[in-house]
RNA sequence: CGGAGAGUAGCUCAGCCUGGUAGAGCACCACGUUAGGGACGUGGGGGCCGGAGGUUCGAAUCCUCGCUCUCCGACCA
C-alpha cells in the first residue's frame, strides 16, 4: 500500500480526552475514532489489526473444533424473558422497539439464543459434545466507558459455546476452550496467564479469566511467578485427547484476581520469592455453567439410556476489540506502538527519504514490488514528507520492520533495515535486503 | 449512579472575570528555498464560539435550562 494512497490520519498530538497509553497511541496512529462515549469507529489500520486478531481466535478455535456460526447484534426480548434475564440485566441492557412496538434488545451476550438454536435442532447425545462461536459486535451500556477501545460500549467479542451431555463431558470442552485460549493468546504476541475468577452460583473451579499484565491494567492481580514463563501448547497438540494435565498444571498453581483474592492461600501457597503482585487486563473468560440455560429454555437431549437431560453448558468469551489496546499497553515505547509481528496491520514500512528524486523512487518502486510479489504487506511511504516525519510517523504506527532508501545510502549501494522492537539498524545492500525481507 | 470539570478552526489551546465585527501554534492549500529523526519564508482557505431561551442598542463573554464529552469513585469482555 502506497502511503499517499491510504487513509491513515495520525495525529501529532495527543487529543485531550485520552488518559491511557493504548488509547492516546490508537488516536494518534489514527487507528479509531470515537463517535459517542464508548463507541468507535475502525479506521484502516485499526480495522487491519482489529481483522488479524479476530482471524488468529477463529483459528484456533477452529483448532478446537468449535464451528464458527454468525448469530444477529439485535436479539427478540422473548428469548430473555424464558430465561429471566430480561428483568436480571438491568439497565446495561440497551433495550429497543421496533415499529411494531416489539421488544429488541442489542446483544450484550448469547447464551439465551444459541441455546434456542441448539434446542431447534439438537436431540440426541450423539451430536455432542458441540460447541458453536460467533465474533459479533456487542453493546453493554456501561455507565462509564473509557480507555478507548478497553471499556467502550460497543465492542467485537468472540463467545464460544459449549454443549455437552455430562458435567464430565463440559469439563473436556471447558480444558479444549482452556488450551486454545492459551495458545490464540500466545500468537498474538501476549503473555496470559489463567486466574481463578468469580463462578456466580454455579460454584466449582471452573471459570477462568487470562490475564494480560500490565502497570495499567483494571484489576489487581496476585499470582505464582512460574505462571509467567510456562510454555504454551504448540499446534500438535491434541484436542481430542486429555488436556487435563496441561489445564491442571496451571490450574494447581495460586492464580486470582483481587475479587476472589485470598491473601492468606496465597501467602501459604507461594514461596514469598515467587509472589507476584501486579496490575492486568482481561482479555478472555471461560465458564462453566451447567444447566443454567437449558433447564429454563428446555434444552433437552436423549442420553444412551434413552432419558431426557438438560444440556451442560459452557461460554467462552475474547475481548477482540479490546485485545488491541491491550496489546498496546503491553507493547509500546514512548515513540509509539510497537506491534508483534502476528497482528501488525502491515508486516513492512518503506521509507523513501527522497521521493521525487529518480534513483530513490526506483530503488523504492523496485523493492515495494518484490516484497509484495513475495507475499509481504508493505506500507510504503511514497509522500513529500521530510525524512524526520516519516521516521517518527512509521515509529508511532509501529510496524515490526522499516527498510530506510535514500539517495545517501544508494550512493554507496546501502539501504537500512531497522526493528521496530529494539531500534538495531543495519546497513545492507538492496539484494541483501530484499533477501532478509522476502523470507523473513 | 454519586462527585468534579470541559464544550471556541481537523488537533492542542488562548480570549470570557471587566459585553463592542473571533485569535495563536500545529495541520491544510499555493509558490519558493530545503531535505538522513516531526524544516523555513511569503501568501491563502477554514468557525451558526455545542444547543435553546433570556438580559442588552449590542453576547463567545452575563443569566436560565437541556444536550454532549471527559475525569475521580461504585459496576463490567
Amino acid at each position: 500500500m502506497r502511503l499517499s494512497r491510504f487513509f491513515l490520519p495520525l495525529l501529532r498530538e495527543t487529543p485531550s480526552e485520552a488518559q491511557i497509553v493504548s488509547h492516546r497511541l490508537m488516536l494518534r496512529a489514527g487507528m479509531i475514532r470515537q463517535e459517542a462515549a464508548g463507541i468507535y469507529a475502525w479506521l484502516p489500520l485499526g480495522f487491519r489489526v482489529l481483522k488479524k486478531i479476530e482471524q488468529i481466535v477463529r483459528e484456533e478455535m477452529n483448532r478446537a473444533g468449535a464451528i464458527e456460526i454468525l448469530m444477529p447484534t439485535l436479539q427478540p426480548s422473548d428469548l430473555w424473558k424464558e430465561t429471566g434475564r430480561y428483568d436480571a440485566y438491568g439497565p446495561e441492557m440497551l433495550r429497543i422497539r421496533d415499529r411494531h412496538d416489539r421488544e429488541l434488545l442489542y446483544g450484550p451476550t448469547n447464551e439465551d439464543m444459541v441455546t434456542e438454536i441448539f434446542r431447534a435442532y439438537v436431540k440426541s447425545y450423539k451430536a455432542l459434545p458441540l460447541n458453536l462461536y460467533h465474533t459479533q459486535w456487542k453493546f453493554r451500556d456501561e455507565v462509564r466507558p473509557r480507555f478507548g477501545v478497553m471499556r467502550g460500549r460497543e465492542f467485537l467479542m468472540k463467545d464460544a459455546y459449549s454443549f455437552d451431555l455430562d458435567a464430565a463431558g463440559a469439563r473436556r470442552s471447558y480444558n479444549r476452550m482452556y488450551v486454545a485460549y492459551l495458545r490464540a493468546f500466545s500468537r498474538m504476541g501476549l503473555k496470559t496467564i489463567p486466574m481463578r475468577a468469580e463462578t456466580g452460583p454455579i460454584g466449582g473451579d471452573l471459570s477462568h479469566e487470562f490475564i494480560v499484565l500490565a502497570e495499567t491494567g483494571e484489576s489487581g492481580v496476585f499470582c505464582h511467578r512460574d505462571l509467567l514463563d510456562m510454555p504454551v501448547p504448540d499446534e500438535t497438540v491434541d484436542f481430542d485427547g486429555d488436556l487435563e494435565p496441561i489445564v491442571r498444571q496451571r490450574t494447581e498453581l495460586y492464580a486470582a484476581t483481587e475479587d476472589v483474592h485470598d491473601a492468606a492461600r496465597f501467602e501459604r501457597e507461594v514461596p514469598e520469592d515467587k509472589r507476584v503482585s501486579a496490575r492486568g487486563i482481561e482479555v478472555g473468560q471461560v465458564f462453566y455453567f451447567g444447566t443454567k440455560y437449558s433447564v429454563p429454555m428446555k434444552a433437552l437431549v436423549t442420553g444412551p439410556d434413552g432419558k431426557d437431560v438438560p444440556v451442560e453448558g459452557g461460554s467462552y468469551g475474547i475481548g477482540v476489540s479490546r485485545l488491541v489496546g491491550a496489546i498496546i499497553e503491553a507493547s509500546h515505547d514512548d515513540a509509539g506502538i510497537i506491534w508483534p509481528a502476528a497482528v501488525a496491520p502491515f508486516d513492512i514500512a518503506l521509507i523513501n527519504l527522497k521521493s521525487g528524486d529518480a534513483k530513490t523512487d526506483a530503488a523504492c518502486d523496485d523493492l515495494y514490488a518484490k516484497l509484495t510479489a513475495a507475499g509481504k504487506d508493505v506500507l510504503y511511504d511514497d509522500t513529500n514528507e521530510r525524512p524526520g516525519a516519516k521516521f517518527a510517523g512509521m515509529d508511532l504506527i509501529g510496524l515490526p520492520t522499516q527498510i530506510v532508501i535514500g539517495p545517501h545510502g544508494l550512493e554507496k549501494g546501502l539501504v537500512e533495515v531497522k526493528s521496530r522492537a529494539t531500534g538495531a539498524k543495519e546497513e545492507m545492500s538492496l539484494e541483501a535486503a530484499l533477501k532478509r525481507l522476502a523470507t523473513s
